[in-house]
DNA sequence: CCATTCACACAACAAGCGTTACGGTTATGT
DNA sequence: ACATAACCGTAACGCTTGTTGTGTGAATGG
């Protein structure tokens, strides 16, 4: 049964909530041609015309995964501390859906560590997102509710603190519920708000 | 040329040593039984003789890696906080056996994280790990070098940071140098230590 | 209105995977 | 010394994977 309308973007469009839903469902390394194109009611043939390879592929599902992550619904929050506090558990698997999008997030470190490309994917991405954070820090700063210094650093601090407290609680939700990594995560603000700045 | 010799324990551990070394050439998706079976000079005959399934295999090879990282050689610190210093030092990439280490452990969450089984493994290695320092993190509190509070929070929050500050490092070890990862956890361990004890 | 290009299904391919069955050799127990 | 079991190489199986080539109907443009 062709297709009556070719509308390319459209189509890809199509493809990428394929891949999303591949992606949510099976985890990043259930990520097949196949499956995405069973997935969409296709053949590989079409993926293979909108993607010359599967490496094209995964990379198109890493932005993707980093933009549906981005435009997801955000904490709103006063500007200075709160709004860090904010972003962060915005990172948090404090939900459901968090926790599947976490876990996708994982299961994608190990594809992109075996791949200088991809990996390089992912610093710039996760510089991005120290650089979002700085900025936040930098304006509690200015209103008195972090200590000076280097703001780069603390951003970098936090966003480590946040990443390693996902791969805790995906690996033991039991123990990290989401009321102990809120609470986790306001004793570590409290540290910074506490620490002196270092010459 | 058949073996002249069945000593089931040495072979095992010919086993497990051909494990580590293709788990450090090719990740652990590259963990396959012919993989394994090529660096002893062996056949994948052997292998389901000793393992019955691949997952079996890859139980052991987790578990090996643990084993491994736990046994290399630590750093010596006085009691205190220079011990909790040291025990976080040394789960940071800080040297290049660090860093193909901590890879190979980060690339092993994929896997562990489609498996229940595997993945209750890991649950219990950090739970391990938590407990270590949280007595660590008790000493330092009753020399008086930590605030009173919590000890089992604290070393939950300073795994996690440790954990996220080993993923960023990896993914991108430009920004990330030994000397910047020990500044990043300097400042973390000074914001631990002027924390006003939380009700 | 016809020629060309695009979009895609269909089918086959080779490679790699885990698993299994089968034999022959070596150790073990009686 | 002989039966039995353990050990392990050999080879094949079935399955899944990414990739490729071919064919066909729809869109397009001159």
């Amino acid at each position: 049964m062709p297709r009556t309308k070719g509308d390319h973007e459209a189509r890809r469009r199509e493809v990428s909530e394929a891949v999303w839903r591949v992606l949510a469902a099976h985890g990043f390394d259930g990520l097949t041609l196949r499956a995405v194109a069973a997935e969409m009611g296709a053949t590989t043939g079409l993926l293979t015309h909108y993607f010359p390879a599967k490496r094209d592929l995964l990379a198109h599902a890493l932005d993707l995964l980093d933009r549906r992550s981005a435009a997801r619904p955000r904490r709103v929050a006063a500007r200075g501390l709160p709004a860090v506090r904010a972003a962060l558990l915005d990172i948090l698997p404090l939900t459901p859906a968090a926790t599947a999008g976490n876990r996708v997030w994982v299961s994608s470190w190990d594809t992109a560590l075996a791949d200088p490309g991809l990996s390089a994917g992912h610093a710039e991405r996760y510089a991005r997102g120290r650089e979002k954070l700085r900025e936040l820090v930098a304006a509690a700063q200015e209103l008195g509710e972090l200590p000076p210094g280097d703001p780069e650093g603390i951003a970098a601090g936090a966003q480590a603190f946040a990443l390693g407290l996902v791969v805790q609680a995906l690996f033991d939700p039991a123990a990290f519920p989401p009321d102990r990594q809120t609470e986790l995560l306001d004793a570590y603000l409290a540290g910074l708000s506490a620490a002196p700045a270092r010459p």
